[in-house]
DNA sequence: CCAGTTGCTTGACACGGTGTCAATTGACAC
DNA sequence: GTGTCAATTGACACCGTGTCAAGCAACTGG
C-alpha cells in the first residue's frame, strides 16, 4: 500500500494517469496501461493485484501529484464563511477537470467492484467534509440559509458540486469551465447564504 | 422495434423489469431475466438481438405501463410559469424512483456500450425539453432570474434535477422522498425565479 | 567464478458474461 | 402427414481479468 514506490511502479502509475487523462475512462485496459509502461501485461500483476487496486493507487500518486493540500489551504484559512465558500468551490470547481478521467474510471467500475465503489465513497466522503466545514463556518456567522439542517445544506452543496454535475454541464451541454464556475459559484450562494 | 409484441417477449419484458426494480441494476445477466421469465438464456436472443436493445424495449415498455404522458400533462396545463415549474419538478421528482432500476442499468452500461449510452442520451434529451418548456414559461412571466441565459437555465434544472442527484441525496445521504421532492423544488425556485 | 535472488518475459489457461450456431423437439395448422 | 414456428439443448467464439509455471538476464555476495 505505502512502501517507498520502485521505478517500475512509478512508470505503471505515470502510464495509468496519462491513459485516464487523454479521455479513455473504462478503455483503458490493463493491456493498454502495460503498453503504455513498456512492460508486459502480467508484469502490471507483479506490482498491483487488481485493476480496481492500481486504480485506487494511481488517486493517490495523483494527489501527490497535484498537491491537494495546498489547493485547500485557502479554504481553510478564510476569515469569514462566505469567504470560505467560495474559496471551497472555486478550488474543487477547478480540481474537477484534472481528475476526471480517474473519476470516469471510477465511476465505470464502481457498479461492478466493491473496491472501487469502496475507494470512490471514501473520497466522496473527504470531500463532503469539506462541504461541511464551509457550511459550519456559515452557521457560525450566522448567515446559513433558514430552512435546512447543516447536514442538509452540506449534503446539497456536495451534490451541487458533485463530478456528474460538472460532466452534465461541462462534458453534455458544452459549458465553458469559466461559466461553469461562475454558476456553481452564484447557485451555491443561492442556495447556502440567507437573503 | 414496435412489432405487436407477443407473449414471450412481454414476459421477457415484464422479468426485466421485475428484476431491475429490486435494486439490481448492473447485477442482472441474461441468464438472471431468462430465469425470471421461465425460458432459456437463448431463447431471450429470438426476441432480442442485445442485452442493449433489451434494456431500451423494456424502458419503452416501463413508459407504457406508468403513463408517462399522464403525469407531464397537469405541468403542461399549468398557468404561470412557477406553477409549470413546480408541476414538473413535482412529477419528474416522484417518477425517478420509478424508473431508477432501470437508469441504474443504462449508467452502469453506457460507458461499454454506445447504444445504450445513446438511448439514454435520448431519454435526457426529452426530459431537458420538459425544463426547457417551465424555463420558457417562466420566462414569458419575466419571471426568470436574471445572469442566465434560457438554454443555461434549462441545463441547470436540467442538472438538479439528474437522477444521480437523486441517488446521491436519496442513497448515498439517506434523504427521503418527500424531503427531496422539498428541496430540490425549492432549490428551482431559488436558482431561476427573479427574486 | 558460481549461486542465489530479483524483476521481468512468454505462453498457457480458468472464469464470467455476451452473443452465435446447429441440431432437435413439440405443438399447431392446413 | 407435412410444414412451420417457437423454443430447447449443447457447443463454441470473443473479451477482459486474473493466475500459474517456466525461463532468462542482470546484479549481488561468498
Amino acid at each position: 500500500m505505502s512502501s517507498p514506490e520502485s521505478q517500475t511502479e512509478t512508470r505503471i502509475l505515470e502510464a495509468t494517469l496519462r491513459l485516464l487523462e487523454s479521455g479513455g475512462g473504462e478503455a483503458v485496459r490493463m493491456s493498454d496501461i502495460a503498453k503504455a509502461a513498456g512492460i508486459s501485461r502480467q508484469a502490471v500483476y507483479l506490482h498491483f493485484p487488481s485493476r480496481a487496486a492500481l486504480l485506487i493507487a494511481a488517486t493517490h500518486h495523483l494527489d501527490r501529484k497535484k498537491d491537494v493540500e495546498a489547493r485547500l489551504a485557502p479554504s481553510r484559512a478564510a476569515a469569514s464563511g462566505l469567504e470560505r465558500l467560495e474559496a471551497y468551490v472555486g478550488a474543487w470547481g477547478t480540481y474537477i477537470p484534472e481528475i476526471y478521467g480517474m473519476a470516469k474510471a471510477f465511476l465505470a467500475l464502481a457498479p461492478r467492484d466493491a473496491a472501487a465503489a469502496e475507494a470512490w465513497t471514501q473520497r466522496m466522503e473527504d470531500m463532503r467534509e469539506g462541504c461541511e466545514a464551509a457550511v459550519r463556518a456559515l452557521a457560525r456567522d450566522d448567515q446559513l440559509v433558514e430552512g435546512l439542517t447543516e447536514a442538509e445544506a452540506s449534503d446539497l452543496l456536495w451534490t451541487l458540486l458533485s463530478v456528474r454535475n460538472w460532466e452534465l454541464l461541462r462534458k453534455e451541454r458544452g459549458w465553458t469551465q469559466e461559466r461553469y464556475v461562475e454558476v456553481v459559484l452564484e447557485s451555491a450562494r443561492l442556495l447556502l447564504i440567507r437573503p
